[in-house]
DNA sequence: ACTTAACGTACAATCCAGCG
DNA sequence: CGCTGGATTGTACGTTAAGT
């Protein structure tokens, strides 16, 4: 039997791609897939994934991969608004002819916390192939989702610890809103702790514990993240913004800034407003090089336009 | 499982000077 | 205005031990 020219076996097959943005507080009800499903998670939110009774916290970029008959739901951040781009595919009839990578294997690794450039731009040139289908679109976006995965599998394999996370006790997941409400405070591990009813040295503990993260670190990403959202949202200076945050001193501010982000705030706000890493890597609603929050690519309809 | 307390160390935070 | 470097100070946090 001869392949169609955009037909190799082996790739994934995609059925339905997507970049939606889901309003705050709503969620996707428990259920169970009979494909894969790839989610990109591109900000950390307090959105929770929750994969046969338990639960993980998306509070950092992060990718999901759901496999056929994993039962889930998803409970978006209450406090904003969630996006992500998905992807379901398949690898033919049976499971046994996907890849072996660890990412498709029933009980492998739920959640892939990222902020890698390199697995979010496949991810968004994933979503503009799909949407523009050019020519043989199917082999560029089943062999581009195929590299994503083996990135992923790397990312996992050199994760410290790629076994699944515990259950987030409801006190972290406290603390962590409790950081977003007071974001353009000085805020102490003190308060922090306090505000949840445990000691600092019981807080920070759990902290590394569930999160990877001690409280401090946290606070200075979060506040970092809200930053970068603020520099490419808003004209205000730099100073502005370190002080809208809760910095007493810019100085300081921009220390945090590069330890984190790799470069100072000033290169964030003109490298990410340039359009060509725009196309890139768009950021917030609008900069991208496909139609924002809705279902870009859906097989079946496709077929059936090309049949009418 | 969690709290409390004590202690030492690392580093976060601040201040200031200065550069382009 | 944006950023860096040096010096200084305060405190976050890791560790340990004992207790509820």
């Amino acid at each position: 039997m001869e392949n169609q020219p955009d037909q190799i076996v082996g790739l994934p097959a995609i059925s339905v791609a997507g970049d939606i943005v889901k309003r705050a507080g709503t969620g996707l009800a428990e259920r169970t897939l009979h494909d894969y499903e790839l989610l990109y998670f591109p900000y950390g939110t307090r959105s929770l994934y929750v994969l046969e009774d338990h639960e993980f916290l998306l509070n950092e970029p992060s990718y999901i991969v759901t496999r056929p008959g994993e039962r889930h739901e998803y409970r978006y951040d209450p406090g904003q608004p969630s996006r992500h781009l998905f992807v379901h595919f398949t690898f033919g009839e049976a499971e046994s002819e996907a890849p072996p990578l660890r990412i498709l294997t029933k009980g492998g690794p739920p959640v892939i916390r990222s902020g890698d450039e390199l697995p979010a731009n496949m991810m968004k040139q994933l979503m503009l192939v799909l949407y523009r289908h050019p020519e043989n679109f199917r082999r560029r976006a089943g062999l581009l989702l195929l590299t994503l995965l083996e990135e992923l599998e790397s990312l996992v394999a050199d994760s410290p610890s790629d076994c699944p996370a515990d259950p987030i006790p409801s006190q972290i997941a406290k603390a962590l809103d409790y950081i977003d409400r007071n974001i353009g405070s000085p805020l102490s591990v003190d308060e922090l702790a306090a505000s949840v009813g445990w000691t600092h040295e019981h807080l920070s503990r759990s902290f590394v514990r569930y999160t990877g993260r001690s409280p401090r670190e946290t606070i200075s990403h979060r506040k970092i993240e809200r930053a970068c959202q603020l520099l490419l949202h808003e004209d205000r200076s730099v100073k502005e913004i370190a002080y809208s945050l809760g910095y007493a001193d810019e100085n300081y501010f921009y220390r945090v800034f590069k330890q984190v982000k790799g470069i100072t705030a000033l290169e964030y706000r003109r490298k990410y407003f340039n359009p060509w890493y725009s196309e890139l890597h768009p950021i917030g609603e609008g900069d991208a090089p496909y139609p924002q929050n809705r279902i870009l690519f859906n097989a079946a309809m496709l077929n059936d336009r090309q049949e009418q």
